[in-house]
DNA sequence: TAATAAAAAGAATTTTATTCAGCAAACAAA
DNA sequence: TTTGTTTGCTGAATAAAATTCTTTTTATTA
């Protein structure tokens, strides 16, 4: 399964992630190279999930969704953990479920409509998944950067 | 600035964030408009800054960047915090930053390859920019879930 | 070095993007 | 209501891109 990327690969993923929806051809002109062997590149890096997917990224504000929060999950380490965070990964607010090193347990990523989705989120969804023992919420008032762009090396070794 | 979303134009937005490779011909299929019609949307929805960006998400694993945590930055009040939020999200490995409630003051998100490069942009980075007087930091053991999806309803009224 | 495999180029064909004219519905103002 | 205006759509024409396949080149390795 391994799969090592060449400078051209990279270039490629420094491409698709600053603008996904650039076409194969442009691709292809910025490389110098003929679109088909750039199609070929490009499959290539999904088949090996290189390439996961292709988000539009969508403005929270324009479909009312202003509230963003990070909530620390404690869950009682005997329930089983893993199952507990892929019950949390199914709720659609939930954005981003992270494990975390210390002793509580989840943290995870949550965008509602306002405070009351929240608390009704937490009381419906949260507290109802087996395993969680208690939540400690951070509220967001303003987010300054939110683009999840890695940096992509000139090369790997 | 105001501009409100029909059903169409959310079902744009639900399947380019699921695709933003999708292309405007299966769109237009799929919504059972002329493509010219959907095109414009589309730029519309763009230039409204509905539609923000589209970006393929790279496996991070792959581009050895392992090493996922969260910091919590507290900033002193008496120096300029606006001005800190933007000397944060200028650093290439911190990939979101938010300004959160309490006195913790910002939270942000970083990716590097391991311990040891969290460690130094701690050192060179953090360290250097005005205004922070310390940090807290939370190493992400798992990441379960991460697509920054959000809900797009059916309708906004 | 010859054989084999992998990657790229190039060409042909299908599909898509893009532009634009024309039309109809919605809207605003008189 | 009437008129003029705007908006959003369709449909057609053309340019551009995607996709497939064959050939050629480059790398790999036995």
């Amino acid at each position: 399964m391994e799969y090592k990327l060449d400078e051209i690969d990279l270039k490629i993923l420094r491409m698709m992630q600053d603008n996904a929806r650039i076409n194969n051809s442009e691709l292809a002109r910025e490389l110098g190279m003929a679109p088909s062997a750039v199609l070929e590149r490009v499959k290539k890096l999904e088949q090996k999930e290189v390439l996961l997917a292709y988000h539009a990224r969508v403005n929270p504000t324009a479909i009312d969704q202003k509230m963003l929060s990070f909530i620390f999950i404690k869950v009682d380490e005997i329930i089983g953990d893993e199952e507990t965070g892929k019950l949390l990964a199914e709720i659609p607010e939930v954005l981003e479920v992270h494990d975390i090193a210390g002793d509580d347990g989840y943290m995870i990523k949550v965008r509602t409509s306002d405070s009351l989705a929240l608390v009704s989120l937490m009381r419906n969804s949260l507290s109802k998944i087996q395993g969680v023992i208690s939540t400690r919420t951070i509220i967001v008032l303003q987010t300054v950067k939110e683009d999840n762009k890695l940096i992509i090396p000139e090369k790997l070794d």
